[in-house]
DNA sequence: CGGGCCCTGGAT
DNA sequence: ATCCAGGGCCCG
């Protein structure tokens, strides 16, 4: 599913085509998938329709646009940057995949075709049918679509107003300044932003008595860990995902943090990870990082270290999957 | 801080 | 027909 990697392999597909483009036009398909925008889908259209993009930003799992109004802003093309003051609140558009949320990129007029030259398009699954599940879509004044697909409805489209940064750091991965969105202000950096401290997190893990799997996955101290890539950092720090907050030595919750690190930082080197072709990036490929992972949805599969077969058991609804050897409760 | 909920569709 | 997958929010 759409963890930090595959978020950002969406962020970074998506600048070239929609920087310094208008939204001329905004579809919702899906009422559902603006649930979270206040005033409801005709406000999230009112809010869209003729602002310019000015910056794709991804803190975790969040990605947003910064938004500019082009009526407003006339006559500072170039140098309105930092232009003190700026025209009036600013509002950033929300992007969240949920489960199985996925930005589209078409440059046709509707006929359904890709982008992507035919030979290089992913041969079959839901992901194939660029139409299937699409809930919204952004007309930019190029003639470039932006379809928002989401099967599962755990996703949307919303906006929310700019705030500074509590430290005074960029908001995230290609924020232009230290401005925010309220709507994330909840959500704490994530491992590869140049701002977190892992020492620091590593420290607040340890003030808490929840298991670290449940605190890596809350997205309170640190963000963008979802199910794999917990499971992945787990086992390749040796670690337990039972195993409490309070229970780690500095050591080995900072050796969890940089692991976690390191298994995200591959995946995003091989374009993100698919195990179920759910997840494709803006041409509607898959990433390779499936292959590559030790632990997640390899039950009874031999450990790549010690060869012990992976167990697999749930936790707050959730799947955890751990080598009984290597990942130890009594580790701590 | 754990548990329920939202959702859909593929597997059983 | 039922179960299962899970990110994030809301409830107690």
């Amino acid at each position: 599913m759409p963890e930090l990697p595959e978020v950002e392999v969406v962020r970074r597909g998506l600048l070239p085509h929609v920087i310094g483009r208008r939204i001329e036009r905004v579809e919702i398909l899906d009422a559902r998938t603006a649930r979270r925008q206040a005033g409801g889908p005709h406000a999230l259209v009112a809010d869209l329709t003729g602002a310019r993009v000015d910056a794709l930003v991804r803190r975790g799992k969040f990605l947003w646009w910064r938004l500019s109004d082009p009526e407003r802003a006339e006559g500072s093309v170039g140098t309105d940057v930092a232009e003190a003051g700026g025209p009036g609140p600013q509002v950033a558009l929300m992007t969240h995949l949920g489960m199985s949320g996925q930005l589209r990129v078409r440059s046709d007029g509707g006929s359904g075709a890709s982008t992507v030259p035919a030979d290089t398009a992913v041969s079959e699954g839901p992901a194939s049918d660029p139409r299937r599940h699409r809930r919204a879509t952004l007309h930019l004044d190029d003639g470039t679509q932006i379809d928002f697909l989401d099967q599962r409805l755990f996703g949307g489209l919303w906006t929310s107003a700019l705030a500074p940064t509590a430290d005074g750091h960029p908001a995230g991965e290609g924020s232009p300044d230290a401005l925010l969105p309220v709507d994330a202000a909840h959500i704490a950096r994530d491992l590869l932003d140049p701002a977190a401290n892992l020492p620091a997190i590593a420290r607040r893990l340890r003030t808490r008595t929840a298991s670290i799997a449940s605190l890596l996955l809350a997205q309170g101290l640190v963000s963008g860990i979802g199910n794999i890539y917990a499971a992945e950092g787990l086992w390749a720090a040796r670690a337990h995902p039972d195993t409490p907050g309070a229970m780690l030595s500095q050591v080995r919750a900072h050796r969890i943090l940089r692991e976690t690190a390191a298994v995200m930082r591959r995946a995003l080197d091989v374009g993100g990870t698919s195990f179920d072709a759910l997840y494709v990036n803006v041409d509607g490929r898959s990433g390779y990082f499936a292959r590559s992972l030790a632990a997640y949805g390899r039950e009874g599969e031999p450990c790549p270290r010690c060869g012990r077969g992976i167990v697999r058991f749930q936790r707050q609804g959730r799947s955890c999957f751990v080598c009984p050897a290597c990942q130890r409760l009594s580790r701590g």
